[in-house]
Formats: C-alpha cells, sequence, structure tokens
DNA sequence: TCAATGGTTATTGTCGACAATTGGTCCCCC
DNA sequence: GGGGGACCAATTGTCGACAATAACCATTGA
C-alpha cells in the first residue's frame, strides 16, 4: 500500500523529499516540466500534505520553482546559473582545500591518494571513462570538501550547491572534456595538502575550477544554445 | 480575524515564514527553546498547515532543528557554528568583494561611499554607535555582496547565512568591539573597489573577516562560556 | 527505596475535504 | 472578423480531524 514503506524510520515527507530530490536531479522528471501536486502525491503514494513539505523544501534548494496559485515546475538550469554556482564554488572548495591542507587526518589523505590510483588506473584502461568524468570526479571533490571538518561548508557545497552540479550534468550529459588535464590538477592538489601548503591547495583548487569554468564559457561559445 | 491579512498578496505560509524568521533572528523566540506547532499556529492566527510549511523552510536554512515525533526548537549557535561561519564568509565575501571591483556600477560605488560617509559621521558623534555596529556593519556587507551581481552568491549569504549571523549577534548582544579598526578596514575595500583592483579587494575584505574572526576567537579565549 | 514496566497524555505526522485564485474558453458585442 | 468580458474548470492554498509515536508518570515488585 505504501510504496515507501520498506526500511527507514524517517517520516513520509522526509522519504518522499530525498526521491523527489533524486528523481529531479537525474532528469527522471524533466527540467522546466510542470509538477502537479496531486499527481506526484499519487505517484509516491502519499497525500499530498508530506508532498507539499518536500516541495518547500526543495524550493529552498532551487530545484523547484513555484509560483503563487499557479504551480511549480522543475528548475532549468540557465548557462548563466551554472556559471554563477562556477563562481561559489571556486570561491567555497578553495576555503575546503585550504581547511583540508592544515585539518585532514593521514588517514583521510590516504584515501584521497587511493581515489585518485582509482580515477588514474581507469583513464589508463579507457574504461568506463564517463564514470570518472562523473560521479568520479566528484567524489574527489566530496572527499577534500569533508576534510575541511567544516560542517556549515560542507552543508553549503554537498548539501545544496551540488545537487545543482549533479542536475545540470545529468540534464546537458556534460562530461568534463579534458579528463587528463584535470587528473593532473587533482594531483598536484593531493600533493598540496600532503605537504600541509595550504596556500598552495587553495591556490591550485581555485585555478583547477576556475579553468572548469572557462572551458564551458568557450564551449558555449562555440555552439551556443 | 486574521492577524497577517493587511499588505500582503503572498500566501499565508509565505508570511508565517517570513514573521516567524524574524522572531528567531531578533531572539523574541529565545534559542534553544522548544516551539509547539499548535502553540505557534494559535499565535499566528493560522492553522498547522502553513505553519509546518514554515517550519519546513526554516529548517533548511538552520534556524530550527526538528527531532521526528519530538518537536522542534530554535537552533542555538554554538561558538564552533560562528567560527565556521566566518570562515564560509571569508571565502564566500572574499569572491564577493573581487566581483563586485569588477562587476559595479559607478551608481553602486557612489551609494557605499555614502553609506561609509554616513558611519563615519556616527562614529565621530558618538551616537547610536550600536546600530552602526549592528545593522549598519551589515549594511556595508550587503552592498558589496549586491554588489557581485551573482544571484547564487547573494542568495548563499544573504538568503542563508546572514540570518544565522544576525541571529548570533541578537543572541549575545554582540557589537563589534573594534569599530575604529573595521571601519577603516571598510574604507580601504571601498578604496580598492573604486579603483577596480579585483584582487586587492578580495583581499582586503578577506582580512576584514579574517581579522573579526581572530578577534571573536580570543575573546571566547578570554571569557569561555 | 529503587528500578522496571505499563498506561496515559500530549505532541507531531498524515489525511481528506473545502475555499480561493488563476488560466482558459466560449460567447457576445462592436 | 476581432477583441473584450464573463463563466467554468483545474489546480493550489487552507483547514480541521484522525492516527501514530514518544515522553512522562504512576504503580508494582524486588
Amino acid at each position: 500500500m505504501n510504496q515507501l514503506a520498506e526500511g527507514s524510520t524517517r517520516t513520509l515527507a522526509d522519504r518522499v523529499f530525498t526521491r523527489l530530490q533524486d528523481d529531479i536531479v537525474r532528469g527522471e522528471i524533466p527540467p522546466g516540466s510542470k509538477v502537479s501536486e496531486t499527481e506526484l502525491a499519487g505517484r509516491y503514494g502519499v497525500s499530498r500534505g508530506p508532498l507539499r513539505e518536500a516541495i518547500r523544501r526543495l524550493e529552498s534548494r532551487k530545484l523547484l520553482e513555484r509560483e503563487v496559485h499557479v504551480g511549480t515546475r522543475v528548475a532549468s538550469l540557465s548557462f548563466e546559473d551554472l556559471i554563477e554556482i562556477y563562481y561559489v564554488r571556486e570561491a567555497l572548495e578553495g576555503q575546503a582545500a585550504r581547511l583540508a591542507a592544515e585539518r585532514m587526518t593521514d588517514q583521510e589523505v590516504a584515501g584521497l591518494h587511493q581515489v585518485l590510483a582509482q580515477h588514474e588506473q581507469q583513464q589508463d584502461i579507457r574504461e568506463d571513462t564517463a564514470y570518472f568524468q562523473r560521479e568520479g570526479d566528484l567524489d574527489f571533490h566530496y572527499r577534500i570538501i569533508q576534510g575541511s571538518h567544516n560542517r556549515t561548508l560542507i552543508r553549503m557545497l554537498i548539501g545544496e550547491l551540488y545537487h545543482l552540479v549533479r542536475m545540470y550534468r545529468y540534464q546537458f550529459s556534460t562530461t568534463a572534456n579534458r579528463p587528463q588535464k584535470a587528473l593532473h590538477e587533482h594531483r598536484r592538489i593531493i600533493e598540496a595538502i600532503e605537504s600541509r601548503d595550504a596556500e598552495m591547495a587553495e591556490l591550485l583548487m581555485r585555478r583547477h575550477i576556475s579553468r572548469a569554468r572557462e572551458n564551458i564559457e568557450q564551449q558555449a561559445q562555440r555552439s551556443p544554445q
């Protein structure tokens, strides 16, 4: 009767929130499309109450846009939005790298190494490259953000901003088209963190994200949507 | 019958959200205190439906903390939380200053000058100093953030982070105890923006916020709560 | 006297129905 | 034939009631 029943002690609204967010980020519900409350309530097998709470929270995260008395639609990221996000990422992840260099435990640094090695291997055998370029790349960034040991910073990046980044990647099937360069930059960032050079770690991370942004800007200039 | 009726075309939940947020930030509802849904609904003259939506949104902003089936309480910022926020502010407002130096219109720069002049005057006559140290100081920062012309950045700082900062200030009646120094730093930041020196504007802003953080840390060391 | 267990109560979570507003459509008038 | 206004349908906003959960308290046994 309840499609969301299994394995969770959370509240209905929480589960609907998670599931709806996932469906939006994955593009299952197309960006820009209007979502009806009654329809969604039916799809997830809940009443409109919990669903509305989920919608309001997704709205706070800028994944949904609401117009009073008109309806809610899935946010469709404009090109300008994405560029804006990259400027914010540059600042926040730069700070994260700085703090990570100062605070990461040796164990966390080891884990970072492991992730990088895994990526380099995937790069060598040219297999499942798409994975690296998508979630794998995020994995690297996630770990450094976590390494900052700053919960507010972690929440703003992983809890809010990255959902938008992931949605955009799904939306345009965008995979970074400079994987080998990015990989090299990743390696240098790790080296800086390992030698506890906070200043350098921040500089390299900012440059890394800045270049990714420039890359996107150039790509868009070549083929304006 | 409806205490919130006058002058607004928004929805009930929106108005309750705004009002509740204000009451929390101003400390009208004491930090850490438990808030009952039925009680709040009665106080604001609405049913529990809209109120719950407002609560969920405040929860996303970390102004309220909820425990399932137990209740919601007003967030009480710990000292560590505040320090974390300052690290994030340093990164974001530094970036904001950089972008503001590049993008602010001459008109916006003029407005910034005006705000500073006003603050210096208030400083001279030692009158209403508390205002400068509280909302007035924020006014300066607000304008630079707006000057970044980056909506995402503006939203994250003004829309989310600053409510926590303001709540903390009300909570501890904290007024910056280095107003003359801060004022001087403000002036230098404006000069950098005026001469379109983005690099310098970011550096000065980061240093400005970093010093404020260090000041708080030292203060806490002297008198640990 | 203390601890454990059961019930009770108050609070939150969820639901279905009703009210209000908007957008579209159809008809009438110019 | 075109434009404007009024009606209608569909969707969202709001409400009150019911269900479920957890905290509190009292009672009983050791």
